[in-house]
RNA sequence: GCCGAAAUAGCGUAAUUGGUAGCGCAAUUGACUUGUAAUCAAUGGGUUGGGGGUUCGAGUCCCUCUUUCGGCACCA
């Protein structure tokens, strides 16, 4: 999909839309208040304070109506550059425009923008005249955030969106109507991958069978190759006693966001919000020589969060998940090397599903929050530089993010955007100095000293969760041989004459290990066809009297209007080619 | 959690101002015996998310809880 806010010219046009839209406002309620309207990558918005008044879906339309009206009209977009103090006194009526000026630094200029009764305090630049802004839409409306902070007023938010002509706008939000075609919670449902119950809960989705075999693979295909890189798994359990987590530190910084603690007799548990802990205590149940590490343990955990009830979103973010987890204990001249296979690892991974569109974040912390980060600047400094000579090193593009790192350290994410909503993390990568340190970890070095090893926290599918959320919407839930919960659907023409040989062929496939349907209803044949498209099965047989008289097999490749008539030998390997080559 | 919106059969949906809950697909049964995206017919299926209220009467109005959706905030 295009990015507006990097493309400079409906960069441009979007923010002139942003002003269009605040006029129209302006028009339609007098006591509007603005604060903020940006492009956005997805368009733009406005931050407004309408009062009383929380919009309704007609207003939009009304909104619109207003829009267009000014537009058609076609003022002049105006640039002037004023003194602090007029500007002060042009936004006297409003308190957040006042609140910008005030928080402006002396020497910047200050200008702002007049198309016909109204004018903004902006930056600029714009287009020439509101006529330009015409092929636009609102698309959605909510609240916001007085500065994106929870603890302020809730201002009412208008986004949309502006193109140079009506088709690209058409097109564009054609595309936006694909997107929602291919979100994971309407293909779970569709095909049956997974459920939700109100008795359950928000938040915790019940695997079907369908997204279990999806699932097991995943496990099994993971579980493989950190194996072959000298993992070690492990079984823990799903609860801990506080007092495990106060040692941690999560405590502290995450108890609000924890299933609340049980009492027994007189010790309290909690479900695992994460693994780390009981890592930790792996690790220090033997003593350890330098000549041992790295050691990485590994484990699908299966962890609990109280996700905020507005957060909760199909498989994507749950209160029940379970993470492709592990961590590794380094010595410090080992992190570039350990951190360096990681990211080889999460690269081969993507390739294999044919991951494309991700971003690698390098998520540091802000200096300036003293509470959310473990205060230590010697310790961050050290692991911050660390992370990014590594980085560097390996030659792969990223962007930094002040204020994302992990309270004990920073870390490298991977982000990928959904088919709906912001961006989210599916792999992450984390250096941590300070665990090993809370839970006292050692290792012996050549001189027989106590040495306090590294730990890298690293989760390569993430959640399997969220990792099979973004499969579905990637693949539009046309899955590769190797990962569809049926491979093989097979369509006797006849059931009375062909379903004995139907059958066998059935027979042929169970045992090399395939998972195959037949169709062994009465219904025609292209009736069967329509249905074996739809679900989306990568080969579909048709078996007929042709196939029995010379012992053959043919088949069809979803995506294909093409039939192949083949030996069953040559039908075996070509199933095994697939499955193979992951496609 | 916050600001909005919503919840009707397995799925997708309809029901003027409050007045007998319909339809399509799927399912079941019967007929048809089929060569690549829908054969025909019949039948069953609903405490309209839960609880409470207003009313002669509630899918529809009010309160409340739960869940879902769009954002915001949060995300070890």
């Amino acid at each position: 999909m295009i990015n507006i806010k990097e493309n400079e010219d409906l960069s441009v046009l979007n923010h002139s839309c942003a002003h269009l839209l605040a006029q129209a406002v302006k028009h339609l309620y007098p006591e509007a208040k603005f604060w903020v309207g940006p492009v956005i990558n997805e368009g733009f918005y406005y931050d407004m304070d309408l009062g009383d008044i929380t919009l309704k879906e007609e207003d939009l339309e009304k909104i619109e109506k207003e829009m267009k009206k000014i537009s058609k009209d076609g003022k002049r977009i105006v640039r002037h550059e004023i003194s602090k103090e007029e500007a002060l006194d042009m936004f006297k009526d409003d308190p957040y425009k006042i609140d910008l000026i005030e928080n402006m630094p002396d020497e910047e200029v200050i200008s702002c923008y007049t198309q016909g009764d109204f004018t903004d305090l902006c930056r600029g630049p714009h287009v020439e005249t509101v006529k330009e802004c015409k092929y636009f839409k609102l698309l959605k409306f909510s609240g916001s955030y007085y500065k994106g902070d929870a603890n302020n007023k809730v201002l009412q938010r208008i986004y949309g969106v502006c193109f140079r002509t009506e088709e690209e706008l058409k097109e564009y939000l054609n595309e936006l109507e694909e997107m929602k075609q291919r979100d994971h919670r309407k293909i779970g449902k569709e095909q049956d991958i997974f459920m939700n119950h109100e008795l359950v809960g928000a938040g915790m989705p019940l695997w079907l069978p369908n997204g279990a075999i999806i699932r097991k693979q995943l496990e099994n295909y993971i579980y493989e190759k950190e194996q072959k890189m000298g993992y070690q798994h492990v079984y823990t359990p799903c609860v801990g006693t506080v007092n495990l987590y106060k040692t941690s530190g999560h405590w502290d910084h995450y108890k609000e966001d924890m299933f609340p603690s049980m009492k027994i007799d007189e010790e309290e548990f909690v479900l695992r919000p994460m693994n780390c802990p009981h890592h930790m205590l792996v690790y220090k149940n033997k003593l350890h020589s330098y000549r041992d590490l790295p050691i990485r343990i590994g484990e699908f955990a299966t962890d609990f969060r109280y996700e905020a009830s507005g957060a909760v979103k199909g498989l994507e973010r749950v209160r029940s998940m379970c993470q492709n987890d592990a961590h590794l204990f380094v010595t410090p001249e080992q992190i570039g090397e350990e951190f360096k296979k990681v990211v080889d690892l999460i690269l081969a991974v993507y390739q294999d599903f044919g991951i494309k569109n991700y971003k690698f974040r390098l998520s540091l912390r802000d200096p300036e929050d003293k509470t959310k980060y473990f205060d230590d600047d010697e310790m961050w400094n050290q692991a911050e530089n660390k992370l990014r000579e590594v980085l560097n090193s390996l030659n792969i593009p990223y962007f930094e993010a002040i204020g994302e790192a992990a309270f004990y350290g920073p870390k490298l994410d991977v982000e990928v955007k959904p088919a709906v909503g912001p961006e989210v993390t599916l792999s992450t990568c984390q250096l941590d100095f300070l665990l090993p340190r809370r839970f006292e970890l050692n290792y012996i070095d050549q001189n027989g000293e106590k040495q306090t090893p590294v730990v890298i926290h690293r989760a390569i599918f993430g959640t399997f969760d969220r990792f099979t959320a973004f499969l579905i919407e990637e693949t539009k839930g046309i899955y590769p041989l190797w990962l569809a919960p049926t491979q093989v659907n097979i369509i006797p023409v006849n059931m009375e004459y062909h379903e004995e040989y139907a059958k066998a062929i059935e027979n042929l496939l169970k045992e090399n290990g395939y998972r195959v349907s037949l169709d062994a209803r009465n219904e025609k044949l292209s009736y069967k066809m329509r249905e074996s498209v739809m679900k989306k099965i990568p080969v579909t047989i048709i078996l007929g009297q042709r196939e029995v008289d010379e012992n053959l097999i043919s088949y069809r490749e979803f995506g294909s209007e093409e039939t192949i008539t083949v030996t069953k030998e040559e039908f075996l390997n070509y199933l095994k080619n697939r499955i193979e080559k992951k496609n």
